[in-house]
RNA sequence: GCGCCAGUAGCUCAGUUGGAUAGAGCAACUGCCUUCUAAGCAGUAGGUCAGGGGUUCGAGUCCCUUCUGGCGUGCCA
């Protein structure tokens, strides 16, 4: 199904070339002035310089044409060539129509439909989620769900942070509290025993005491190097200790991750690739495209054409060990074996810019993945508090995901109770499902590059253009359905009132609104249409009287509007990755 | 030094390929609940779009330049 303003500037283009002009000009757009128009097309004016002649005059000749079309209820040409429009009640009426009967809104796929692989989250194991590891989780999750909604193959990665020094320090750790343990026995050859000998709060709390202890007692630090080795060479304790890190870890990220309403389809990480890691060099070996530099081995990614000098990418340090590029890398060769995507997508923090760039420019160099194959990396602004420097807790450490969470959902509860509308048995689930909402509209709707002010009082309060103010618009609407005694119309009908056509004309954008959030991987495009929608419904709301208007057949017909709009809502908060309670 | 990003109302942010009078929310002030949930609706006030040049019928948007801030800039991730 076509978006209504292809329809309209289909129409307009025929009207340009029957009046004899290039229909390129014709591309119709939302009018910037709702007072005088709802569409209108600026083509005259830049026509007006191929044609050498006044803008004005093109414009009222394909107004002219345009008239005859009962798609439109007026056409105007004004100075100095503006064509202003307004669409027939009748046309949108066939328009929304058509849209409620297909479950998909008439929103064509993707013609070219590929597999993606989208990177995001990336925890570490056995550390706590922190706020930092918000936005990626966010916002990677919304980007998922929009690329599945036109038609794409998407993996869900969570690229677990979960090799490495860091792994090396907490088996040391854990070594010098149970030097006793099986693990560390060279002469134990049994059955490891099934049960960890730490649960997730000791392990959480292991590994930032075994970090400072590595930068002030350098014979520990020598330790947990020598741990890392061993893992990194399957030496059996080690190993088998490392596995227990890696359930105890993922069962609590499982279910942080599950509070927030995102779900991975892969749990690879790190350690994964490292089986690729070699294969890789080799490839990059047999072309001939790295060379030692101080003692390191890297990939010079200089290109003719940079305005800036970019350093060489390091493969191998000088001491031979591997780096985050190495396992990048490694980690491309391996997607590109088991999913052969068409597209990997990576959300991280933006000041990874170069990291991203450097390895994109080594994979296209060694052609680890084809050469159609799209990488992009988008990167996220630095969350920060109100004072413009990264967020920090008062305590000055960084605040957990589940803290965060657990006080806005506090600060929910009370809210909910004070006028209460939900059963006492609902309230804690309907808590929970609004200051989800709260939290990632509150993150979404900020474009993802920008930097951006990580304000608990501005998440926790919801008046205005907030999550809550979505799901309060659907559960009104929830609840005149519900109190309906009769069902909706089956079409839409021709708007009679202004409040009623604006907000038909607001629905009626919904497919352009995702597609170009699509294209530009932008979810705070949804939100500001949701946030359009919303507003539409409760003007439409306020001045209508819904269940009370005596004409049956009008009655109806607003139900059907309504119930469309309620679809088109709880479809756009579910590609934001939140949903909507029946009552609040 | 070089590179990237940003600077729009008191605060937090929108602003489509250059279009008409630069828009929201919060905070402030004013109306509207015996009527489908007032977490709502309507309104008032608030602007040298960081500064300066330029391109043109037209610039928050494009070009040049200055200033301010953030980040990055070979063996961390």
């Amino acid at each position: 199904m076509q978006k209504l303003i292809e329809k309209l500037t289909e129409k307009t283009a025929a009207a340009f070339a029957a009046a004899g002009y290039d229909d390129t000009y014709a591309a119709v757009t939302l009018s910037n002035r709702p007072d005088l128009c709802e569409f209108q097309c600026n083509g005259a004016m830049p026509a007006a310089k191929q044609y050498h002649c006044a803008p004005i005059a093109i414009a009222q000749a394909v107004a002219e044409k345009l008239a005859l079309d009962p798609a439109f209820a007026s056409v105007e040409a004004v100075m100095p060539g503006f064509l202003n429009m307004t669409v027939a009640p009748q046309f949108l009426s066939e328009y929304l129509s058509e849209m409620a009967k297909d479950e998909h809104f008439g929103i064509a796929n993707d013609p070219a439909p590929r597999t993606i692989v989208v990177d995001y989250g990336g925890p570490n194991v056995a550390k706590p989620l922190h706020i930092g590891h918000l936005r990626s989780a966010i916002i990677g999750e919304s980007v998922k769900r929009l690329y599945r909604y036109f038609g794409n193959t998407v993996i869900g990665d969570i690229h677990l942070g979960d090799w490495g020094l860091q792994m090396g320090l907490i088996i040391a750790e854990v070594r010098e509290r149970q030097p006793n343990l099986p693990y560390f026995d060279e002469a134990f050859t049994g059955e490891y025993p099934a049960e960890p000998p730490f649960t997730i709060s000791e392990l959480e709390e292991i590994y930032p005491t075994a970090s400072a202890k590595s930068k002030e007692d350098e014979a520990f630090a020598a330790k947990a190097r020598e741990a890392t080795k061993r893992l990194q060479e399957h030496a059996r304790g080690e190993y088998a200790l490392w596995k227990h890190i890696m359930a105890v870890s993922i069962a609590d990220l499982k279910k942080n991750y599950a509070k927030l309403n995102v779900t991975f389809d892969a749990w690879l990480g790190e350690s994964d690739a490292q089986p690729y890691i070699q294969p890789m060099l080799d490839i990059i070996a047999d072309k001939g495209l790295a060379h030692e530099s101080d003692g390191a081995l890297v990939v010079d990614v200089q290109e003719e054409s940079d305005t800036k000098e970019l350093p060489p990418c390091i493969l191998k340090k000088s001491d031979g060990a591997t780096l985050y590029a190495t396992t990048d890398l490694a980690t491309i060769l391996q997607r590109e074996r088991d999913f052969h995507p068409g597209k990997i997508l990576y959300f991280t923090d933006k000041r990874q810019n170069l990291h991203f760039e450097q390895v994109f420019r080594v994979a296209r160099k060694a052609a680890l993945l084809s050469p159609e194959a799209e990488l992009q990396h988008i990167g996220f602004g630095t969350m920060n508090g109100k004072d413009g420097k990264p967020f920090k807790t008062r305590a000055g450490g960084v605040m957990r995901l589940e803290t965060l969470i657990a006080e806005i959902t506090d600060f929910v509860r009370g809210k909910i109770t004070e006028n209460q509308q939900v059963a006492d048995a609902e309230v804690d689930e309907t808590a929970r499902l609004i200051a989800l909402a709260a939290l990632k509209y509150g993150d979404l709707s900020n474009q993802a590059t920008k930097d951006y002010v990580f304000d608990m009082d501005r998440f926790a309060a919801f008046e205005g253009n907030t999550g809550p103010y979505l799901l309060y618009t659907i559960v009104r609407i929830k609840s005149i359905l519900a109190r309906a005694e009769d069902a909706p119309a089956d079409t839409i009908l021709p708007p009679q009132s202004k409040d009623e056509k604006t907000l038909g004309l607001t629905i009626s954008r919904f497919g352009e609104e995702l597609y170009s959030a699509y294209t530009a991987s932008a979810p705070n495009v949804i939100c500001a249409y949701l946030y359009d929608l919303a507003g539409a419904v409760n003007k439409f709301y306020h001045e209508t009287k819904i269940l009370a208007e005596p004409d049956a057949e009008k009655r109806k017909g607003y139900l059907a509007l309504i119930a469309l709009a309620k679809r088109v809502m709880e479809t756009g908060i579910d590609l934001l990755g939140f949903s909507a309670p029946d009552k609040m």
